[in-house]
DNA sequence: TTGGTTGCCGCAAACCTTTGTAACTATATG
DNA sequence: CATATAGTTACAAAGGTTTGCGGCAACCAA
């Protein structure tokens, strides 16, 4: 139905088994339009899958990762994951204080992509790349606030 | 002895509490030129004071962390301090293959700072970023290999 | 020095994620 | 359709990091 459906032709054709584990992992991911933490997915695969197992969904998620298929984000101690959009790319900048999320367009980072690359022979994973800070909200919030021991957290 | 006391008055005239945990932890983050393992840094805090909990260690180094005097690089899927240099910033690259590590010049990230600065209000922590990605040795090995399902690892 | 606060610590448990392993099954082949 | 084969899975356990809590101690004030 969605466009992930030339994603599991190009599995199978790489040697993957779209085993229907994967296929439901892939198809919460998909269902979403935005991203989606781990134990989420897992509850939702459990819902059409009762036996399916926490660790085969991480190990799924991080093939769907590695082949592109799906992209990694990282809110807070957590992983999350999204569709990978080919026509709508875009980084992810992440506030630690308030896990607010922002997507950032591939052109901040596309001239360091190419300095790494043709200085350092390095290909940076950016797409995968979270950007950790403080957004505009909270720095106004925590400037009045005295950052003493213990006394906010 | 080395460029830390400072940072020890000021952390003590913010309100922290300077114990010998928290000196031990810095001084043994201090003494190294380079990045040290959370466990490895228990293990000679250990050395000093057989007592120390490793849940100390790790509230003392994001302590540390968030008051900027030491620097986060995550290397696989470990966490990593040294100590941060005021003369000598940089970030970190990481092969994400071979967990190899390269530093890189602030002035590769300065432009991205002062765009996500002035257009989201959005301040990153870019010093404690870590970029990951596939480095040249590790990409022109990997170039001959055929990435079939559980061929490599 | 002597209390009194209040921040810290050790301990234990929880949390999130990864990994080892034997059994299972998707897929290709006869 | 039967069989072989190699990739996947569920289960269990480990790994690395964080958190809750009651007692303890660093620091300030008198």
């Amino acid at each position: 139905m969605s466009g992930h459906a030339a994603a599991v032709d190009r599995l199978r054709a790489q040697g993957y088994r779209m085993t229907p584990q994967r296929l439901s992992v892939l198809d919460i991911v998909a269902g979403r339009s935005g991203h989606v933490g781990a134990d989420e997915v897992w509850h939702q695969v459990k819902a059409q899958h009762p036996y399916v197992d926490l660790a085969t969904v991480y190990r799924t998620l991080q093939l769907l990762k590695r082949e592109g298929v799906v992209t990694e984000v990282v809110i807070g101690n957590k992983l999350h994951f999204e569709l990978t959009d080919q026509h709508n790319r875009h980084h992810h900048i992440v506030c630690s204080h308030c896990d607010a999320v922002q997507t950032l367009s591939p052109a901040y980072l596309e001239e360091l992509n190419q300095r790494l690359l043709r200085e350092f022979g390095f290909a940076p994973d950016l797409g995968n790349l979270t950007i950790g800070g403080a957004c505009a909200q909270c720095r106004t919030d925590t400037a009045n606030t005295t950052n003493t021991p213990d006394a906010a957290e």
